[in-house]
DNA sequence: TATGAATGAGCCTTCATTCAT
DNA sequence: TATGAATGAAGGCTCATTCAT
């Protein structure tokens, strides 16, 4: 990697987790020069704009969360276990995986009716989870894990929309509470459709 | 109403949807000045500083989108009817029946880190919307209509989840695809529990 | 004395201390506002400006100690109590017989390449005292006290000078050391010229 | 110097008069953008905010002021040559020696009850200038010039508090009349002392 | 590539003042 | 006389961005 490389590497890596705590207009360059301890020159050497570096922080942030959500997901052996993990990957909402909590809840609102761009990057996240769970479900009933007559499509939202309302109840109330709620009674419905 | 309290009322109903839509943080005293079309001095008459704005603006939002929930939910003649209502009230995220949005959502995961006054007004708002699922699922189980072994706590936290996490993918896809799925599995939850 | 004037004179009363105090360009309408808990438009209606109000306040700081030092230097039987009175009555910087000290190094200070009208008054005042010193040397004089060589004119300008200096002295260094300096200096050089 | 510092220096040397004339308070940083004809923005690159930059314009004046009166001192063969030539550097309150007057007493009397850090600089000051006094008094003692029965501690403050009462006279009545008192009188004070 | 000085638009807020009631 | 809502200019300051070095 060449050393103009790292440093952009490095600027993302420091931005990432201030723009998904303190949302993107929130947050200044200077914030960022800050934490880089880097001149306000040298980021627009990286970075056209704020913009632009926004949009990098915002793939890095999914990118990281993904990497690390693949990874546990990874060392399941069944189906089932893969969705339990998912569950459990995103079932501490206090002391989220994501310094600053998800990222696509974050983004996504604030993103909504000002910035199209990062309203489709997190578009296609929201979609990709849905797809990884959905794919665990379809490959569980296809080894015979899970009921064959399950919709595994709308099965991956169900989990994905209460995770996502746990998780916003989890630290707009600063404790778990309902979280647990949500993922017992997924891993139920899982449970119910297991053979 | 005073002359003064009316002009405060008025500056919080045109501000309110501004900072749905926007975000508190992007959101100028300027961009309030325009919409109301009053001098910027003549803000700081009604309002000590912008905070105090948005807070009464984010009071504004809970308000207004409660009210008109109660009024839908008011006309229902059973307790599945309220539940029905409920999520057909939010089924629409494109389209949604506050401008901007969910202000749970909204000001709920920009508030999060930075402003934990708002944090708990939302706190409050979030707990408020499933007490008031709750209290229908056991006026249900009371009248006879549902199975007196459903968890009502529970299953309010499911349906509040669900339909945050399915107005989130409708806003972020804009279309109401995923959250049809939602109101489909919760409409047949209720339905499996009903007498 | 009309309700109007009445109103006048309070808010000239709750005025002073603070002009006096912060200076004329940092005080703000709003500060005596607060302190008169008067309304706004009410100030305007005693005084066409900030200007008017803030002559008034002048005249009433440099009013209420003249009438103070001659209440004080009244009780004095010669010539040489009344000049002794007159220092022993500045000889406080820390705790000036004036809120926020002597006016006239306050206003004639901020007023000097700022406000025309000001300066004439504190030229006034200094005059003023100058004079107050000069006749009470002059009365020594004539009634045998003091040295008749004595230039009360000149003289009285010492005093005045001196107890200004040891006043900034005193003020800037939180105690009264020189100011003891100048007034035991000044008593004996009064010694010096009694008979 | 690197550009930075120039440019620091440039904007204090353009502010440092403004601030003597006008008063801290009065001095806005539109005036001295204006002086600079530098932009606003460029202001805050060197200076974190107006109460920096207003301190670094205070200590210029003081500096500037007392290089000026040491490069007048130094030019005295005797003591008491030393002590006329202070007298003298400041005999002029009309046109004095820095543009807007003694800054001791400007922003002495300004900073008095609001401005704790100024008010340390300005109670510095005085002693400095006592203690120069003071020096020149023990100087012509030690040598022989003076009474060696002299209090050059006490005579240094008489000259000093002398001097700023009729610095303040001068700038009031727009004439040296009383100065020419005072320092006419101080001047025969030393000769009684000299031997 | 990296720096940091420079910019000017725009931020939130306070100001003195006016005026209808 | 008294009120307080309304105003718009000006306040201090931060912002994203540019550019010479």
């Amino acid at each position: 990697m060449a050393k103009g490389e790292e440093t952009r590497q490095f600027i993302i890596e420091k931005a990432a987790p201030i723009f998904n705590t303190k949302g993107i207009a929130a947050t200044s360059m200077s914030d960022i020069m800050e934490a880089t301890k880097l001149s306000k020159g040298s980021m627009y050497v990286h970075f056209e704009n704020k913009e632009v570096l926004a949009c990098a922080a915002v793939d890095h942030n999914m990118k990281i969360l993904g990497d690390k959500l693949l990874a546990a997901i990874s060392k399941s052996k069944t189906a089932k276990e893969e969705l339990f993990t998912y569950i459990d990957f995103f079932s501490n909402g206090v002391n989220p995986p994501l310094t600053g909590g998800c990222p696509l809840l974050n983004f996504g609102t604030e993103a909504d009716d000002t910035n199209p761009v990062v309203k489709e990057k997190i578009n296609q996240g929201i979609k990709y989870n849905q797809k990884l769970l959905e794919n665990s479900i379809k490959k569980g009933i296809a080894n015979g894990e899970f009921n064959p007559n399950w919709n595994a499509a709308d099965f991956a939202t169900v989990i994905f929309t209460m995770m996502e309302g746990g998780h916003l109840i989890s630290r707009m109330s600063g404790n778990n509470d309902k979280m647990k709620v949500v993922t017992t009674t997924l891993k139920s419905m899982i449970e119910e459709n297991s053979l």
